[in-house]
This record gives structure tokens, sequence and C-alpha cells, in this order.
DNA sequence: GTGGTCTAGACCACT
DNA sequence: GTGGTCTAGACCACA
């Protein structure tokens, strides 16, 4: 299985997907001039409708991050890591100022990255 | 102004509503046993719709957080605040992955955590 | 009625209906922050689905033409006037060179031009 | 190189194909009873299936412009000019109002024939 | 009523 | 098999 969808998220589908190819991207378990998988492919894989995952590719294109070849599937072009760098930090900022906002103590998300990222 | 609404969030106006609101109650700008705004003061003050400020108001005491007062407004009672520490922490948690699987460095986050919180 | 699509063109119908609001903004027949018709009231009245006109204006709302407010329809911003003249243009220039390679005679054109610019 | 293909154009790859040796058998650059190259050398060529190729000179043969020779390939009869002449004429028509409704003027449409055509 | 998203299913162009 | 477009119809959030 590639990946999962949280159906419950207010985050809609298609942004869901388009978000994970973008880490799978950067992740490289995907490289350039690969392909990913087709349209149809996914979607079964994933449980939701193919519109949904055409929708996503099809914006994933127009930011010049895959393109599509005919009868073949999508490709992989590449990323603008920076970008994708400070669209993360910047929603990792405001959940930090929302955390701050609600009392919760800066060891406490501390505690939080250390678990993720491996302590020391 | 009380808060503002980002309206081209994916989340729902009403969501956003309640969370500022759970934020000022944590925060103590409202104590318990006072009253927060009417809903026609909120929803002129943001800008929205009376039914939506409504749905976040009858949400809210739902949760027993908020209580109506016939012919006076909604008067805060209380918060679980652990349940809404729970809450954000999860929140903060998913991110710190994704930030961890776009390959965004520890030293970027605690970076960013130092500003909001204050260095040391 | 607003205006009509060709459905046996090979251009998508989505495409016409961009193609035709933006001629419709540069005519000033809708002026900026004027409202378009609704999605469901376009996609009824040119006969074709709600999805197709929604994608219509998903995708001017990305070029930055028209921008949608929430539960009252989409409002007109402002075009780029230059950027559609050059567009517009070069697909003129293509067929110009399309007919010159037909070995259409010049005047030929011009005839086309004086008819619909008037003559002279 | 025979021609080029536009392969993100909205129209059909088979259709571009067409036209182009339309305009071949116009401009002369294969005469009747002159073959045009076989279905596999051009798919070759322009990088695209055999079947795609072989749709198109499927039509053309359709269209009384060529003739399949057993065993030799496809030999060019003849084109109706004035028909290929009204189809262009047309297109051109549809350009030009288009361009008229955008504002775009007179003297810009004229400039770009002068280019392509030489001055005078 | 408005926009936003999604599903199910279809046909076309192309490899 | 692939992508590209479209229809019909549904539910949600919002005014």
């Amino acid at each position: 299985m590639w990946f999962t969808i949280d159906f419950h998220s207010h985050v809609p589908v298609y942004e869901q997907i388009k978000n994970k190819i973008k880490e799978k991207i950067v992740k490289k378990e995907v490289n350039e001039n690969e392909f990913i998988p087709s349209i149809r492919t996914l979607a079964k894989e994933i449980g939701v409708n193919l519109n949904t995952v055409a929708r996503s590719y099809r914006e994933l294109e127009q930011e010049g991050i895959i393109q599509s070849v005919r009868g073949s599937g999508y490709i992989v072009i590449g990323i603008d890591k920076d970008k994708i760098f400070d669209e993360k930090i910047e929603e990792f900022r405001k959940i930090v100022i929302s955390a701050k906002n609600l009392k919760i103590e800066k060891r406490d998300l501390l505690k939080v990255i250390d678990e993720i990222y491996g302590g020391e």
C-alpha cells in the first residue's frame, strides 16, 4: 500500500494525496523520471474515486512536479524543496503558536520532537 | 476584534471559532462564569453569518464548555484542559512526523519553537 | 443566454468556458468586483454539468482572475490584458503561418479581417 | 524530420498528422502519385504509436486524398484545395472574431500578417 | 440559495 | 492498459 487517507480530516482527499506524493518525492521513494502509480491504480489502492486522484495529479502537474505522458502515466519531474520546506515550517509555526496559546509548555513540545526524531 | 477567521482554510469556519474560543478560555482571557460575546455580536465582528456562530456555540455547549443563559447569552462553564492539551499535542505530533518525512531537520523545528517560546 | 459552447470542438468545454469569461471581462461585460453567474446557473444555462463549470471557475481563480466568496459566488478580481493579448496574438500567428503553408493568399486573410473589423 | 507534433495540444495527434499531410500536399512537398512515408516510418519519426498514424492515413484515404497501394505504401491521389481553403478560412475567421472580442486592434493583426507574408 | 468535494460510471485519444 | 473529459447525483459548509 502506497499510503493511506484520513477520510475524517478537514483536509480534502485530493490535497492529502498531493501532500503524500510530495513527501514521497522528497524522501526519494520515487525518483525523477520515474512513474508514479497510474490514476486508476492509486484510486483503487487508497479507495477513492478516479476523479479525485486525477485532480491531485492534474494540480501537481500544474505545479511542475509531475508530467503526464500520453498513454503511459505520470512521470516525476522534480520538486522545489525550499518551497516545500517553507510551507511546512510555516504550518509548523502556526501550530506552535496555537500550542503556546493553550499554555502547553515548551518541554511538552520538545518531548514530542525527541520521540519522533530520536532523543539526544 | 476578538479574533480573525481564515476564510480560505480547509478548516470550517465554525471549527475555527470553536478552537479560538477554547484558546481564550484556556488563556483565561475569558473566565468561568463570564459571558462570551453574543452570537450576533461575534458574527458581526468577525464577518460571518449568525448561523455559523450559532453552530459553534451549540457544539461548545454540547461539549459542556459553555452554557446558554436564557435572555442573557452564553456563559463559560469550564474546560477540560487535559483533553485540549492531548488534542493539540496529537495535532503537533502529526505535523512533526510530516516534517521529518520531508527531511526537515530537527534543529529547524527547534529554531521555530525557540522563536515563539523565547530561546532557552 | 450568456454564451454558447461548441460541443464538437476539440477544445474542452471547461477551456471554452474559461476563454469566454476572459473575453467578457476584457469587454467589460462584467466588471471588477461584480459577480459572475453562479456555477449552477451557468451550468444550466449552457447545458453542461456543474462540475465542468466548477473546474473552469477553479482554474480562473488559480489564475487570479476571479475569486470565490463563501456562500455568495464568484467575484471578478481583474485580468492581465497583456497576457491575454499575447496569447491570442500567438494563436493568431500560428494560424496565419498555417494559412500561408496552404497557399492561401494574403488578400484572402485581409478580406476576412475587413469583414469583421469593418473595412478600412 | 517531416514535421513535429504538439503532444499537449487539445487537437488529437491523429488530426494534427492529417493536417500536416494536407499542408504538405498543398505545398507540393509531396506530389500526386508520390508515396508518403510508410506508417511505420512516420510513426517512428514523430514518436507516436503505429495505430495513431494508421488512423490518420485511414481517414485521409476515406477523404480520397491518399490511397493505399498493397505492399508498397500510401500514394497521394490529390486534394480538394477549395475545401481545405474554406476550412482554414473559417478557422481563421473564428480567431479574428475572438481577437476582436478581446479588444485586439486591427493593426496588431495586420502586423502579424505582414511579418509572415512579408511586408508590402 | 452559494461554493467545495466526492462517487459512479461513461466515452475518447493514445501506447 | 494509460490519461482526459464529462455527466448525474450526492452531501457538507456557509449566507
